[in-house]
DNA sequence: GCATCTGCCCAAAGCGCTTTGATCGGTAGT
DNA sequence: ACTACCGATCAAAGCGCTTTGGGCAGATGC
């Protein structure tokens, strides 16, 4: 069934009914309950490839998700996807998703773009200088950036979490409690988060007159497997680390494991405070010593992303709005007193 | 730039250099590569709706995401759907992601068949005597369905794992270690899965003329604070299971927490198994004391998936194909003897 | 009574592609 | 020398919608 078939059975034109079905002010009220009516008992739904040929909307939003392995399988990227998608239902849209391998990404963009099967383009996992954001402010489409990237001058529409800020307040917890030497377990290098997070540690540092060696920190993936490896290696060294800033509360996970293993007890002879990004899965409360964090949750900015972009789309958000969220400082058990 | 313009800058037609985009053998040579010379040098990319609407083709698959956040912030979704991504960008499709509310995806599938923006279905979270796979059968588009559906007659074509087998042999494991008091900590009730699941632990418990008791098991969703709770309530019965079996990684984790907090020794005191869907971030070998497992790869599935259902699309596999994984025990430290 | 609205509806153009059915110069067959 | 055929190209139709630019009554204003 459709549009002309309908409008033939109706005995109306194309015209009409179309603007009866989109609910065009100009249709007889009886007519537009009629064809609405007829447009119900025939199940008619109009072509999606029609109606944006024509309109050049396409009712949807891209997104390109990473493929490697490492990333992709991504928790984080889940929980994100789940607000985001929780958004996008409500407001009727849907998603490309377009996976592609790091580094095909940019093309991945340009064809999504070109080919017109979106019509906004959500952006994430930046890196410094991410080239994306010059393509895009190229591209004439809205986007939303989730993140910010380090070096990119200009202004872009985006969405963070202030890494900084809560890497420098959780130091300072740590500080205060008489911790000297502190490690970092970061997220995978050049990401931007990854970077604030560690100028935030070294901000708190330097109030101090104290440094981040190189030897107490760790870039890697944010899986459970990197976490323990990395903790592994910090306690292994000659002056170990007496408190730990874990990027994802996934990498504390492991690191946690690496800490018992070693006979240390968490909170006592170590201290650890992690990111949580409030996974459903990994409750920070419910580790055996509940963990101190810095919580902001991950599905809450994929439902605002998704309000925003949505809005930009429709041309109700202009400008290169800029929000940024204070991650909250939250103590449990798993921070105290240096050891001496 | 559109194919009108590109013919025009060529003087050539637009009939011949689509056709030479596209690999038809009736243009000449020397004429093709300049075409794609051109289509490189401008950055032309032909507009997907409009292709759509000619060739009736979509280039893409679509999912119908369950968007209640019990479900779909899901960590087994997010496995799968890795998978399945890193098939669909080898072979060039990609998805149309549609989160919807359970009890709503019908309606959606019909939208998303009707509307032609995929040109094949995924079907996951079967229920018993799922009405999609019905609806399936009666709309014409290749479609797969993850898992089966317990009460459909006819073939369909589907990828599944043998829960029933798998169950069975785990709780047969558990009787030659002499366990009577058999619980399980099942998946969310009326899901195929958890049908067949508890379908082989009572045929297994039937063999030795035991049953398995209501009190003894648990529908819930498969989350690790279910896992906590279903196992806490096992615990306090007046008669609690020696071993108890989880339908995943994630429910053994709260399990295992409850486990601790009652102060009982796992794979002493109690045993349990648990299925594995191999998700990286929940190795069953990591936990303090290793797992025993029934072990499938929930990704390794989703690569499956994608290959057949673009086989399907592209006419390549025909027929109701039905295959069934069988998943691997792998006896680890959780399984002991059953204490006296 | 004539011009002007207004409310409702329609025919047709256009979105950017694929595909059908020619066309046309040139080579081969007899 | 005439037909047949072939390789390479093109014009135009069509996919199913939205939207522009009327048109045609009947109501309204003066």
């Amino acid at each position: 069934m459709n549009l002309k078939q309908l409008a033939e059975l109706l005995g109306l034109s194309q015209t009409t009914v179309s603007r009866a079905l989109n609910g065009y002010p100009e249709v007889n009220r009886a007519t537009r309950e009629r064809v609405l009516k007829a447009a119900e008992e025939t199940g008619y739904r109009p072509n999606a490839a029609a109606q944006r040929l024509a309109t050049g909307r396409a009712g949807s939003i891209g997104l390109v998700m990473p493929a490697a392995p490492d990333y992709y399988a991504d928790i984080h990227f889940a929980e994100f996807l789940s607000g985001l998608g929780e958004e996008a239902a409500r407001r009727d849209f849907h998603f490309v998703l377009m996976p592609k391998k790091p580094g095909e990404e940019e093309d991945a963009l340009r064809w999504l773009v070109a080919s017109g099967s979106v019509d906004g383009i959500y952006l994430a996992y930046m890196q410094a200088n991410d080239p994306r954001i010059t393509l895009m402010q190229s591209l004439r489409i809205p986007y939303l950036v989730h993140g910010r990237s380090i070096g990119i001058e200009g202004d872009y529409p985006y969405l963070d979490v202030d890494n900084e800020a809560a890497f420098r307040d959780a130091t300072n917890l740590l500080l205060e409690l008489g911790h000297r030497r502190i490690g970092l377990l970061n997220g995978p290098g050049g990401v931007d988060f990854t970077i604030r997070r560690k100028a935030g540690v070294e901000a708190a540092l330097a109030a101090k007159g104290l440094a981040l060696e190189a030897e107490q920190m760790r870039h890697t993936a944010m899986t459970d497997e990197f976490g323990f490896r990395g903790m592994k290696e910090l306690l292994e060294q000659p002056a170990p680390p007496t408190a730990v800033l874990c990027a994802s509360t996934v990498l504390a996970l492991g690191a946690i494991r690496a800490v018992n293993q070693a006979g240390l007890r968490l909170g006592r002879d170590i201290s650890l405070i992690a990111h949580d990004d409030v996974l459903p899965l990994l409750k920070p409360e419910d580790f055996s010593v509940p963990l101190t964090t810095t919580r902001s949750s991950l599905r809450a900015a994929g439902v605002r992303i998704g309000q925003r972009l949505i809005d930009r789309i429709k041309g109700l958000e202009t400008g290169p709005e800029q929000e940024l969220w204070k991650a909250e400082l939250i103590v449990r058990n798993s921070t105290g007193a240096a050891p001496r």
